[in-house]
DNA sequence: CTGGATCCTCTATGATACTG
DNA sequence: CAGTATCATAGAGGATCCAG
């Protein structure tokens, strides 16, 4: 495992220093809840302005109850998303991005932009690519 | 889908040009391979110098003889992997990246530095979401 | 050395029904 | 409205064996 830290960067050199293995991995830790399927799009959808949860539903109509409830959670256990509860009747409840949610968001927006701006590039990788498995 | 055109960004409006849903999404198509186990790291050893396949499988330990492959092929069928076969014997071969994966690193950096800034902060983030809900 | 082929397990996600 | 609980399933990932 020293090989590791020898060869690479700081990212993994902390990796290494954790010990056992890859589990402890800082970024690991961090991206891997940003590696599913709707966090990004609750970020995004956030990082504009609060949204309450049935807003949230109907501006992502193919996100199940289930997940929406899950995603938000799991964002809001990081620290990115704060719940608040609106003691109206019935009950409404708001989410919006805490100052570490936008920092993330900030940071996270160079990827976002660069998916939208190669996105044809690699479609068009994954074409030549297929065609040359055919021949 | 068009209360999202309206209310998000480009992304999404994209997003609802697209038609169907969400599998056309052009940041998930770029986005989702990434979110793979493996991808970040290996993307960040590349990122320093190009490596053979067993210098890579040295390097991180846990990840399996299969998982590697397919990572591998995952990148390379997306433009940002460049596979050579040396005519050695028994063969070798090395993996580098393009420059659309040194492009794409470049903007996937940002993220891998906040998450290694901010490590600490979602940890305590984590333990006292725990908290409150033991209370 | 570099991988392909198989089998197996576990987790993420989805569908559905129920509640304050 | 905003969830929780339960059941079902597809796909990611791991272990192992085989081959050029």
């Amino acid at each position: 495992m020293d090989q590791i830290a020898s060869k690479t960067g700081a990212y993994l050199k902390k990796l290494a220093a954790a010990g056992t293995g890859l589990e402890n991995c800082p970024v690991r830790v961090v991206l891997a809840p940003l590696g599913s399927k709707w966090s990004p799009l609750v970020l995004q959808l956030l990082s504009e302005r609060p949204y309450r949860f049935s807003e949230l539903r109907r501006l992502v109509p193919d996100i199940s109850q289930r997940m929406i409830t899950q995603t938000l959670r799991d964002l809001e256990r990081d620290g990115y998303v704060q719940r608040e509860v609106l003691p109206t009747k019935p009950p409404s409840v708001t989410y919006s991005l805490t100052p570490m949610g936008h920092s993330l968001f900030d940071s996270y927006r160079h990827l976002l932009q660069w998916a939208d701006a190669n996105h044809d590039a690699v479609l068009a990788a994954r074409a030549e690519f297929e065609g040359n498995q055919a021949s």
